[in-house]
DNA sequence: CTTTACGTTTACGTTAACGTAAACTCTTGT
DNA sequence: ACAAGAGTTTACGTTAACGTAAACGTAAAG
């Protein structure tokens, strides 16, 4: 038990707590850290994860079982933090939406087909199974 | 204009008409094949692709759009050949498909947060566009 | 005949995303 | 006091998925 006492200190998470938490290494949390996808504060030495920073992490991981880049997990996560003032940036902030809406998109068709293939495969199978079964006791 | 008379030949493709149609580089062609994931038919020495192969081709594109290693998709692409004889592999073959079928709903699932997440975003930017252009013309 | 277009093999180069290991610091239990 | 456990930095190694370039063959066109 850790029995921190204090009821307003915002929780806080070890690199190793994180790591076993969503099964990776602490060398990938320190990799993404080093890639700018993470910032920790430091006691000390020690880095420090805010709940905010294993949001961040829990979406660069959503973000590698679509498939995606770090760079992309990246744009996505900076789309999130309201810094963006100008009329320019909006702009292009919301061409970049429709562009990964249209992938997003995408990605669901091929799931819907390659859904669709495997249940035929499947169902292939196990009329496949149960011919083999009844030629074994005749 | 091709004009190739006959009515029986079944269609064929180059390497490079491949190449274009799916906008990748014949390197990448030859690389798959290199991997074991294409199997074209030779005149002489040059590559000839029946339209199974460019099927197999499509098969592993989606894939890499799905995130798919070249592994993985070579292991989605063999379920569909009928050599499966014996119980032992059907049973795999089976519990493969059932691994895959999950795989795709967790993406399912992430896909559904993440346009979520990025309609609220767009809404953000839309709503605040709004603003900025009233304020521009007072 | 030689330029142009398309094909081939071979081989070294590159990038992303970590793995692995060495060498060091700090805290804590026995 | 010291060994164990968790943290750190630095640096070299590895794998997948191609890119790039050289060096060559063949066939049609000017």
């Amino acid at each position: 038990m850790k029995a921190k006492a204090s009821i307003v200190e915002p929780h806080s998470y070890s690199i190793s707590e994180l790591a076993r938490e969503f099964d990776i290494t602490t060398r990938t949390i320190r990799f993404y850290e080093d890639k700018g996808l993470l910032k920790p504060e430091r006691r000390g030495q020690t880095r420090v994860y805010s709940p905010e920073e294993r949001v961040r992490l829990k979406l660069i991981l959503r973000g590698k079982r679509l498939g995606f880049s770090l760079d992309e997990s990246r744009e996505i996560i900076d789309m999130y933090d309201p810094a963006h003032g100008n009329v320019e940036q909006l702009e292009r902030l919301l061409e970049r939406i429709a562009q990964k809406r249209a992938q997003l998109q995408q990605q669901l068709r091929d799931i819907e087909s390659l859904m669709g293939e495997l249940e035929e495969v499947e169902v292939r199978a196990q009329t496949a199974l149960l011919k083999s079964r009844e030629d074994e006791t005749p």
